[in-house]
DNA sequence: ATGGTAACTTGTGATATGCAAGTTACGAAT
DNA sequence: ATTCGTAACTTGCATATCACAAGTTACCAT
């Protein structure tokens, strides 16, 4: 027996419970929840290590960032792999797929800038950047 | 008594409960839950009342619906204005804050239609529009 | 009186989130 | 050999949010 491919490679992967086939819909049913976001954001600023997301000053508790992690690696936005042995350790990275969300955190944070007062302005770099796909 | 003025006109406001200053987790705290982007979508595409957004394919619950318009009403995004007395009845528009949230929805478009397979590509007029502010 | 429509509200069970504490596997220090 | 420290989690439990169905209100039309 032969699975059917499930997509080409490089797809993101939602479980089957889409709410429709609407791109937004669709993007929020795989990172629109309230960490998945800010995962990303970390892992696009250098960030690779379960304590590292821990230390953001979001404080996303322990559990959460565990099973967002699981899901984020399951929907192909984040590999994790072991970055030594004895102990075991891993380091999360984003996939070209997780990388390509770069410019819907970049408008997110436009936005912030100029409708939410106080917020912070991301440093340039972060906002001139473009992702390697 | 006079209350503290709590920001320039325009803004945004999210009720005092921000995780942080972060403009992509202050963006969250405010539109980041499962219904607010999907109905900014359908007052960017031209909905105005309750039983249209009702109609969307995504079925949003009507309890859930009447609460997600309220706290966007209180946050700055969007208007309620009657648009007939006697029944009196409601239509919802999108102040300039929400229309500015415009290039996020795109982006996320973008990035679904690339990634996620057989969304639907939004209509041309979609994806060229830009707000007016 | 009966039926229809728009815009909600209410009740109840399911799911998700938040907080604190505990666990595992190790290396290093005493 | 015991204790300490660290990274990466897991578990238990209380609270909050969500989903589904049904009911409500205020009208107009027949």
């Amino acid at each position: 027996m032969i699975k059917p491919d499930k997509g080409a490679p490089g797809n993101v992967v939602s479980g089957g419970r889409e709410r429709s086939s609407c791109p937004i819909a669709s993007t929020l049913d795989i990172v629109g929840d309230k960490w998945s976001l800010v995962l990303v954001r970390d892992l696009l600023t250098g960030k690779q290590r379960f304590n590292q997301f821990c230390d953001s000053p979001e404080g996303v508790p322990t559990n959460l960032l565990a099973a967002r992690l699981r899901k984020l690696e399951a929907q192909g936005i984040v590999v994790k792999q072991p970055y030594q042995t004895r102990p075991v350790r891993y380091a999360y990275t984003l996939t070209p797929a997780g990388r390509a969300l770069l410019p819907v955190l970049q408008e997110m944070s436009r936005w912030a800038n100029s409708y939410i007062e106080d917020t912070w302005v991301p440093p340039e770099p972060f906002m001139s950047m473009k992702a390697k796909l």
